[in-house]
DNA sequence: ATTGTATACGAAATCGATTTAGTTTAATGA
DNA sequence: TCATTAAACTAAATCGATTTCGTATACAAT
């Protein structure tokens, strides 16, 4: 048995009405009603019905959550803190993968929005070149906010790593360690994500006066253990030397490092090395990887207050202005880079 | 601006009802209608309102998926497989971590009922023992399926791996290579995945005469590679002697390897480790891990074909029998256990 | 006595579909 | 010729809320 409105009203002797404003308080009813509804609607176990109130309100409750790959430490985490936030708010997420496909990508904004869902928060595939979708979706009614992995050429709420940056620390970290000669993996040349981190290196490079050799950047896909340990390998192969590896994970620098403690190389005297995640998987190798760390938890913090942001003000009926967060990114220096 | 079936029967002279018909294929409207209609539709972009049409037909085409921890590698891409059919098929995921919180596993089986959800799939937390939670969603309207860890008590719709029996086998694997002395590290006491895995342990040793030292059991909460170096050390320091040793996920199997390595131990020939889920990192150490791999991609398969069965047959007014589909997880030998 | 003004409530319209219970028209059969 | 039936369509009710507009009452001000 369902509980509706009306059963509350015909138990109470009052209109429908009377409940509906009740329950969402508004001024036109006396406190003591209030009460009687609250309580009576409490005490039957009364819950709303989402999908009727939806066609007057024009609001789901409902977030889309869109990663590239659901499959990995960093977006899994990420999107378990999400959806703590969510749910904790009263929202309810709807989770997509993109699988680094723009055609799923965008099938999947085209769900969301036919389901009408009050937000959505997406973090772009590494191979995304196209803004309609996302374009799409902000002339919706759905407020779109951008993470991680955004585009430059659109203007929409974005929360972000401190990218160019913490790599320009890391990379200059490096350098004045003695290295001139740092491999750079990245996850591909398209993402903004990764454009931003290869600028930070660039420009490390450039302040110090140092030369980059096209040669020791190096695009992996898979970004495994035996990926990490199958570029090194080549780059050995082909004489390439490096004294100093940045990588966009920690088993790409952990299998890497594999290969060259297994060729004679001791770390971090000939070589060293910096992953990124901070996974676990780098304290348990010796010597132990330097990572840099992201706060996952504060890039979901940050995602949900500016979407209750965003919902307070358009309740207000007030435009609300794009917005743009960056949070900083830090080195946890191990051994591997001493 | 938002399309409605008014607007398609406004601008072809036609009832709203004749519209509806045509777009949902009732019996009772020409096949010519259909057509213009269907064509029209699609011309003009229409999309019908799943929040209207919820009203009558009770359908929200949403499905909610509750994991016990979705930042795993094991829920992960089990969750991602699950997402790809579940949209394949018109349906939209609501992804819920309960953290191995039954509290929290709790309040998300709720929130999905007040969503109206079509169905249900679950997988229990490692500390779940009430049911009365699943016992609720058995009575409400959405449609239950568990899966993976689910509850011995309740009847409902279960898809398994074969705990028990590939246990079982791989103990008597080891036992055949005379090994007598296996360490077993289990999950927890209470879930029934674990359950039925140390059933399939001990029937191994029963069946080889063999008795079971239970210090040799060990319960892990988190499944790490330090805590599996450190249930290594813990079971050294103590003078506990082991030849075998099975583990609930690879990296306790490599933390505990890399521990009697370091102190001296040959592998496979001092002791034979086997993991489960078969993941990367297995690969990457010496000697390879041996492991059990569960078909991720087919238990999504099979849950999701059950669900569709189900409602396929609720929607003839059938009831549906309770199912239970069984997946045989099978041993992936490698150095380590040879 | 009349007007004005809060305060508290309710009737009815509305959101966008589905579904019930007819109605119309044409074809068929006795 | 008249009743019957099938095919194709529709008016109106319905789902469960919200919201607009209006009304009744009490009290204060003029």
């Amino acid at each position: 048995m369902k509980i509706t409105i009306k059963d509350i009203a015909k138990a109470l002797e009052i209109s429908t009405t009377t409940v509906s404003k009740a329950m969402n308080d508004y001024s036109d009813i006396g406190n003591e009603t209030k009460k009687k509804v609250k309580e009576y609607a409490e005490k039957i176990g009364y819950e709303p019905n989402i999908h009727a109130s939806f066609l007057r309100t024009k609001k789901t409750k409902l977030i889309g959550i869109v990663v590239p790959n659901l499959n990995t430490n960093f977006y899994s985490e990420l999107v378990a803190s999400l959806i703590v936030r969510i749910t904790k708010n009263g929202y309810l997420p709807i989770v997509l993968n993109s699988a680094e496909s723009e055609q799923v990508e965008s099938e999947n904004l085209e769900r969301l929005m036919r389901q009408k869902v009050d937000g959505i928060f997406i973090s772009l595939t590494k191979e995304t070149t196209s803004t309609v979708y996302l374009t799409k979706v902000m002339s919706s009614s759905s407020s779109l906010i951008t993470f991680s992995n955004t585009s430059k050429v659109i203007t929409c709420n974005k929360v972000v790593f401190n990218d160019k940056a913490i790599i320009k620390r890391v990379t200059e970290y490096l350098i004045n360690k003695g290295n001139s000669k740092i491999a750079f993996i990245r996850k591909s040349l398209i993402s903004q994500n990764s454009i931003n981190q290869f600028i930070g290196f660039r420009e490390a490079h450039e302040v110090n006066k140092i030369s980059i050799d096209n040669k020791r950047i190096v695009v992996s896909k898979q970004g495994t253990l035996s990926e990490g340990y199958r570029i090194a390998k080549e780059l050995f192969n082909s004489g390439i030397q490096i004294d100093g590896f940045i990588s966009y994970n920690d088993p790409l620098a952990i299998g890497a490092m594999t290969f060259y403690k297994e060729n004679g190389s001791t770390i971090p005297n000939d070589i060293r090395f910096i992953g990124q995640e901070n996974s676990e998987i780098g304290t348990f190798f010796t010597p132990e990887l330097s990572s840099i760390k992201q706060n996952l938890s504060l890039m979901a913090e940050k995602i949900m207050r500016l979407f209750l942001e965003e919902q307070a003000e358009l309740k207000q009926k007030k435009i609300s202005p794009i917005k743009r967060e960056e949070i900083k990114a830090e080195l946890i220096e191990r051994a591997s880079s001493i």
